[in-house]
DNA sequence: CTTGGAATGTCAACAAGGCTGACGTAGTTT
DNA sequence: AAACTACGTCAGCCTTGTTGACATTCCAAG
C-alpha cells in the first residue's frame, strides 16, 4: 500500500476514456475466459450452462439444488434442464439429504469430475498464463477491482460466506 | 517493472486454488458488469446484442458492417437482425461509403446517441466506484491481467490496432 | 468490358439457454 | 391437519447465437 504514484495520475484514472478501456478490457478478456472451455464443450452435447453447474458442484459437494440456484442466479427451470441431462449421463449424483430429506444433495461422479478436470484445466491454463505475464502486484490488482465490481450478494458467493446473515 | 516481491508469494500465487479464485472472480464479476446496462435495456425492446452494437458505432463512428462483424465475433445474420432494429427505431443509420459504395458506414443518431450514454452512464459509474473503491495501483494490475487473458485478435481490437498487419 | 470476388442484405430453420406460469408431490413445521 | 418448503416438470415464449442458400451491388483485374 506505499508508494502511490501523486503525478496526477492519480486523478486520471478516473476519466471517462480510462473507464471505458477498463469496460472494453472486460469485455474482450471475458470472452478470452470463456473460449477454451467453450471449444471442449462444444464436441459435446453441452454448453456453458452446463460447465457453471459442474463447476459449482465440484467447488462444493453436497450442495443442495437451492444452493446452485442462488450461485448461478438462474431459475429453477432453467437449472434443471441442465442438471436433468447431466443425471441422466451419470455425471452427477443427486443423495437424499440426512437432515432434510426433501433436499438433493448434489455430487460429481468420476465421470462428472474428469469432465469438470478438463474443463478447469482448460481454463486454468489461461489464467495462469496471464498471472504468470502480468505479475503478482497485477494479479492483486485484478482481484480487488472484480470484488468491487460485484453485487452484494455474489460478493457473499464469491467469499464462500454462508447465506444467514440477515 | 521493478519491485517484484520475492518473499515466496512470486510463487504462491499461481496455485491452482489462487487461480480458481480468479476464475470465479471472473464470472460474478462479469455479471455485475452487465448487470446495469441489462435492466436499463429490458424496459425496452433491445438485449445485450444492442448495447454491443450502439457501444463499438459510438466508438468508432463510420465503421462498415464488416468491421463490427469482426470486432464482436458473431456471423453477419446475427448481427443484421440486431442493426436492423436499430435502423428502423432510427436509433443507427448506415451512409453509403464514398471510396467504396458497397460500405454501409454505421452512425449513431441523437437518439442513439442517447441511449448510447444512458448504457454507458450506467456501467461507467460502476466500474468508476471500483476503480475508486481499489485504487490506481489495483486498476493497473486489473487491465495487464484482463489484457494478458484475450485473444491475440481481440487484444488486437482492444488495442484499436489496424487489422492490416500481414 | 467482362468477370471474379468482396461487402452487404435476407430468407429459413434450428439450438442453447434464459424466462414466466401453473401444477404436482414429498417432506417438514406449526 | 394445515401450511409451507424443496424440488421436479409441462408448456410456451424470447433473445441471440448458428448454418446454408441466394441476390445485389460494386470494385478491381484481366
Amino acid at each position: 500500500m506505499a508508494e502511490i504514484p501523486t503525478g496526477g495520475e492519480s486523478l486520471l484514472f478516473l476519466t471517462d476514456e480510462q473507464v471505458r478501456k477498463g469496460i472494453e478490457a472486460m469485455y474482450f478478456a471475458y470472452r478470452g475466459f470463456t473460449a477454451d472451455p467453450d471449444r471442449i464443450l462444444d464436441g459435446m452435447d453441452y454448453g456453458r450452462a452446463h460447465h457453471r453447474a459442474v463447476h459449482f458442484i465440484n467447488r462444493s459437494p453436497g450442495a443442495t439444488v437451492s444452493h446452485l440456484l442462488a450461485v448461478l442466479g438462474v431459475t429453477k427451470q432453467s437449472l434443471n434442464r441442465v442438471l436433468r441431462t447431466l443425471f441422466e449421463d451419470g455425471l452427477v449424483e443427486a443423495r437424499v439429504g440426512k437432515k432434510d430429506r426433501r433436499e438433493r444433495l448434489l455430487h460429481l461422479t468420476e465421470k462428472g469430475s474428469a469432465l469438470e478436470r478438463a474443463l478447469s484445466d482448460a481454463q486454468r491454463a489461461r489464467m495462469r498464463a496471464a498471472y504468470r505475464a502480468a505479475g503478482p502486484q497485477a494479479v492483486q490488482g485484478f482481484r480487488t477491482v472484480l470484488e468491487a465490481m460485484m453485487d452484494p450478494e455474489m460478493r457473499r458467493q464469491y467469499q464462500g460466506l454462508r447465506e444467514g446473515g440477515k
